[in-house]
DNA sequence: GATGAATGAGGCTTCATTCAT
DNA sequence: AATGAATGAAGCCTCATTCAT
């Protein structure tokens, strides 16, 4: 399982310094200082700096992944799962900011830089989300008519906006139950008062 | 009201080469080529490579602020207005990718790179949803429960996360009309089946 | 005899502002601002930068020659005449010290990039010197044995490293009369208690 | 005593290269070709490119200082110390082209760019010469009229200003010896016949 | 003559990557 | 395997000079 002592230091170094001054500012010697290796060293393990970061994501949100599913497998109701999801990302991102910054921002460079990596572990994890919802949609808990692949979108780019008042610097105190509650809310139940949704029709 | 030719010249170039290389890629060459000008009449405009980044956001966002206020002054329906804005807000994305990544991916370095870069005209766009929804609070079309600080940014991350897929190549065709109606959808009424809210209470 | 008036603003700004900052740190629009004419308007009155430069020894040393040369006229004995050499010199380096940087300074930076520049206004200016010499050796006064080509070297090199106590911001506060007589001792009578002089030869 | 093979080669280079360019038209690239390193090379070792400049001096003149002092030890009349120290730095000066004009060049540009910087090494060269004048006077052998710091100055400024004869592409074939003897004959004695010296007072 | 916006060549410096030890 | 000194390509920015007005 644990495929190299320094390759591990590695990407915990890197998982730090990618978070403090983002990929392009931050410096294979900064890594290297931060895992306590020399600089060459690293290349003994990874192919050039983004294959870094590939491999810090690679890493991190598998943890994440795996964590998730953990919790999601003792429960079936689908209204429980979401709320399970929206706990742990948020806990997680609270926590770990280091990863969160990482998410948020490298995750998007990396898009970019290399076109289609995020089918790989990010998609695996939103799509937890896709799956919860047809879940429920199956057992007629969620609305059919909802789609669930956008649904799934709406629902990451809710918590990850969010809790990036947390790596910013903002000083809204929110606990993390908090929005999780208010998440849940919105996301099941919508904004609407029930009264108001009669007089209302989209577009 | 153009304040100079060339000023906007380089905006529009710089807006394309953001988006298509992102910020750490794009070169101050790439811009100055794209807005036909020489590399050194950027420095007459701008104090530096950063300072253009930000002068984009400035420019484009205000656009962007612009244009809703204008749609949402004529229409006093809470339930519209948060519609109204989804419509422009995925339009404009949709349309102008360029902004689109921008907004996506240099938004967050730059909050990085400036920690409060955000509280300029980036806040005054996403307190637009806030404001909306505060005002159906008082008309009581809108729960009383619901904390707009946390929902703007739910519902801005939804839609932004959302756009992300006209910008990365992913080929899901969906118009900003479907995605429209599915995130009002969900933001007015929730994702659950009526009946099924009655089984349910969060935590 | 005023070839114009901007020609004669624009070496007042440059002698100014290479004194401030240098020669090749001083900035053609720096120069521009400091003459109150437009940065083209230069290139109007002078080939280069560096042609500035010249322009302002030939007019500051030659002024300098000018003033010299009219005290000298009413003097005959080669003894007062080097007095009068010195406390001129000091006295226009300690008040103008823009003159005073731009001789220390760029003059031998200048030396260097026309090679044989220093032919010119400069080697008119310490010829004054050898001239003295030369003069006071015909009448019997100064020792025939002192060679006025190296004595002209060496009492213009004292004057000018003396004259850098008002340039650089050393505290120092000799007076102008102070140094012109201890360069007057050292040179009409060296350093030497007269009875030991006896007790030595040189080499 | 090597403290690196590369630091040395690169200061060796830059003496070089300041010395035929002048500071400010040294290229990097000029020393790192000199020097026999990449560009590169050269901040492992400087912070920049002054930073080189400053180390220049402290190198040269440092083992400028080593040798006058060590000859000088061998030596106790203030009579002969002065002249060897002539000699020397005429010798050396005359030898080491490069070296000569990094002094008589820069060091009056990095006089002024750091203001202060003349205390440093410089400052405990020329301070040999007020050191032995002090020494003299003791001894009632220097006239106690003579003020060490003016006299300083003056020795130092009129052997700077002749070396200047071997770097200025000037032909005057003088000799080291025969200059030494005119200024030890100009400082130790003055210029003027001892006759005339009766008829004359300053000022 | 005068202007000053525009030009674009070129330097200092950084830093990912290599390679001799 | 590990090191870290060395490399050198390449970018941001400056600024002397030009030229259309």
């Amino acid at each position: 399982m644990k495929v190299s002592n320094k390759h591990s230091k590695i990407i915990a170094g890197a998982t730090k310094v990618f978070a403090k001054k983002g990929f392009f500012n931050a410096r294979i010697s900064d890594i290297a200082r931060e895992a306590k290796v020399a600089d060459g060293t690293i290349y003994l393990y990874f192919n050039n700096k983004f294959d870094i970061l590939i491999s810090v994501f690679e890493e991190e949100i598998g943890n994440l992944i795996k964590q998730v599913n953990k919790l999601l497998a003792a429960e079936d109701d689908p209204r429980k799962m979401l709320e399970i999801f929206a706990r742990k990302h948020l806990t997680v991102m609270k926590k770990n900011k280091n990863l969160a910054e990482v998410i948020q921002i490298e995750l998007r460079q990396s898009a970019k830089l290399v076109k289609d990596y995020r089918n790989n572990r990010f998609s695996e994890y939103i799509n937890i989300i896709s799956f919860i919802i047809e879940l429920g949609q199956e057992q007629n808990i969620y609305r059919i008519s909802i789609n669930p692949c956008i649904a799934k979108r709406a629902f990451f780019g809710a918590l990850d906006e969010i809790s990036r008042i947390w790596t910013v610097g903002t000083t809204t105190g929110f606990t993390v139950e908090e929005i999780t509650q208010q998440i849940l809310e919105i996301f099941l139940c919508g904004i609407l008062e029930p009264e108001a949704s009669f007089s209302y029709t989209i577009n």
